[in-house]
DNA sequence: TTTACACCTTCCAGTAGCTGGAATGTCAAG
DNA sequence: CTTGACATTCCAGCTACTGGAAGGTGTAAA
């Protein structure tokens, strides 16, 4: 099949397509006799594997440390499953961060609301609390 | 006060001090005789404006907004108020999204954890099961 | 005097994971 | 003969920085 089939079939888009096989994640294909990469359902396999591994949030570098264990015969399930630990570990952080950050949102709606009606960009604005630092607070995130 | 204090009382990196005039959100301060920028205490609460906005998620074209809006002398008020609101459902969003991710990998190890023992990367391994799909499941997460 | 050091400057490249678009080629149908 | 749907390559751009090269400036110590 060519890309495009490939492509409707995985549900991943040409360009992606492309573009993991110049990441050395899909190995270059056969190409027909003008030069359109060339397909077998075999190769589904692989992508639909990066394509879950990419769904459940690891990155391309993770999902290439898989696929290189695979291809070397070695089992990549240990390092799969303690991927998956980490994975989760993280998710816990960024969820309690996001959460924190929706509350300090919310409080700032909350006081933004209570605040008098002005109409200057003063110290009574919602503007200026958004300048207020808020180290003492809740919200520490790094990335988000 | 030059850029090194300036990054030290803000607690923003002079790269990004520098990146952040270069995108048009810091004016072009004053230079010294031999080229250097030269801060005022003032321009801290925009620089403060800007840091504090980015902590709390708005990316770099909202607060390229509010501060034109500010500019104008209008007031951006109304849309940064909004801009709250789009902000807390966004969140919402995420963190659900992250959550249901967080158990389809919780799950996931849970399945490989009871699976019998083996040495090949088969049906029976976790790596195969990152490539089911999981369509039918919670997880479908566009953008993490 | 020279040398070290801490500043400052500009500009270029890279990060992650694609996506869009230009310029071009191939093939079948109307 | 042209239109349309495929395909190819390569270059640029997105976000928000960060790192590094190559160089200028200013002070202080050996």
């Amino acid at each position: 099949m060519l890309i495009h089939e490939f492509s409707q079939r995985t549900g991943v888009s040409t360009k992606t397509i492309r573009f993991y096989e110049a990441k050395g994640l899909l190995p270059r294909p056969p190409r027909t006799a003008n030069n359109y990469r060339q397909y077998s359902t075999a190769a589904m396999e692989r992508l639909q594997f990066i394509a879950g591994a990419r769904i459940l949030g690891f990155s391309l570098n993770d999902v290439a440390e898989f696929l290189r264990a695979r291809d070397d015969q070695q089992l990549p399930c240990q390092r799969v499953m303690d991927s998956l630990d980490t994975r989760v570990a993280d998710l816990d952080r960024r969820i309690a961060d996001l959460i924190a950050l929706r509350e300090t949102l919310v409080d700032i709606k909350a006081q933004a609301e209570n605040l008098p009606e002005t109409n200057s960009c003063e110290e009574q604005c919602v503007c200026y609390l958004l300048t207020v630092d808020r180290e003492n607070g809740k919200v520490s995130v790094q990335k988000e």
